[in-house]
DNA sequence: AATTATTAGTGTAATATATACATTTAATAT
DNA sequence: ATATTAAATGTATATATTACACTAATAATT
């Protein structure tokens, strides 16, 4: 038993891939493997498979093509301009993902043929991604704003320095360096080591680490038309 | 030409409708016009056509089912368990719309089989219909704490009582009257008439209307890990 | 006509948060 | 020993948020 007389639809799902390099934000494309636009760069993308879910298909795509796993995916929007695809119709699901990129460079770089483009030297991406990408980067600088979700860029030990660097560079500005420091800290969402990077200065900058589960908690709360309490409890 | 072995999916599209009658908020329902589940209660839904996008086709439902035109409507997400439907594979793309209950309430009532339930009185939905209103409920809850869109559930004129109440609704709490009054007035919303809303009180509360301009301006600002003049400008 | 009841409307003081701003410290290189 | 570089740190001011209670306007009642 079917529905009768409705138009049946090709979906895909496509991620936009953001990573941070410790200086600048990349955005991880990949050469299309069939046409058309046959190896022009392309969003991580894919068709929805009859037995998985969206996000279960997002996942899926991304192992595929990249080799990463357990990485941080959010649906973002559908895209459905009728004929956004030349061939037929396709509706598309896009989801954000977040990656520290020295985490993976090898396995991306080896196994697969996916390739990190700086967010200001990006090439001509088929159908609507250049879209998506613009309203993946919109929708990334409002949430983290409001929720510590950067902490996903950045590798299991960092130092304050490469934290303000990397809201710098996501907001495009420079910040107070004691004032960002305090903030950050009042958070308690990081823990301090005992060890220094000693890469990138003399003195050195100590690390730091996520608390768990002061992150689990704070990834959910926010920070106004009402009063702050009501929200965060 | 085609793509070749892909499976093509039914796509449905599902509309969230809140509306707020001055003391509750409602959510507008149908009665399934087809099997399955024929009759019992559900969303505004329909199959996304061939010639339209999915917003298109967000904006054709709900005026096919209700009449109701140039509503406030934004996507929320998409569910595509695959056994959502009994029937046959469908993923629906949902949306959420914001109403002024009033202003259409003859309309729907008399020539629609719409109705409006009371948040805390809602019947069994369909299939996964309640978790929709439960995801719509705190995203309107998330967002509207940033943004002035609750405005769209009242009509033109409203009462800053009017107003306190329905916010206090969504967040199932009280305010300090003389708090919530300052710091809406200083966001340069409204404008005040000269005249009063006289039947829920003796003393009568001055009417205000909102300020088209700085409406449209204040919808896109947000009010913290990032300075606040670095987003809103 | 006077009294009562009801809800609207308003200000101030205390606290918390955000911002602006410059010097000292640690380590390496010369 | 000195110079260089970047990390680390504190305080004063301004702004925003919160807590709190009385007066004003009107309709209903006597």
């Amino acid at each position: 038993m079917k529905y009768s007389n409705q138009t049946r639809i090709l979906v895909a799902v496509d991620s936009i891939v953001f990573g941070f390099d410790g200086s600048e934000y990349k955005l991880l494309l990949i050469q299309r493997g069939f046409a058309p636009e046959k190896e022009k760069w392309s969003l991580m993308g894919g068709f929805l498979q009859p037995e998985e879910s969206l996000d279960e298909a997002a996942k899926r795509i991304l192992k595929q093509l990249t080799g990463l796993q357990d990485i941080y995916l959010e649906e973002l929007k559908s895209f459905s301009r009728p004929n956004r695809d030349p061939i037929e119709r396709v509706i598309a699901v896009t989801y954000v993902a977040l990656i520290d990129i020295k985490k993976y460079q090898q396995q991306i770089n080896d196994d697969f043929h996916a390739r990190w483009f700086p967010m200001k030297e990006l090439p001509q991406l088929i159908f609507d991604h250049q879209e998506m990408v613009e309203i993946a980067l919109n929708k990334l600088r409002y949430k983290a704003a409001f929720h510590p979700i950067l902490f996903e860029l950045l590798p299991d030990k960092f130092t304050l320095p490469q934290l303000q660097n990397m809201y710098e560079g996501l907001y495009n500005t420079k910040f107070d360096k004691r004032n960002f420091t305090r903030k950050v800290l009042s958070t308690n969402l990081l823990n301090k080591e005992n060890d220094k990077d000693k890469l990138n200065s003399k003195k050195g900058a100590f690390y730091y680490s996520l608390d768990e589960k002061q992150y689990k908690d704070t990834l959910l709360s926010i920070q106004n038309f009402i009063p702050l309490t009501e929200i965060n409890g």
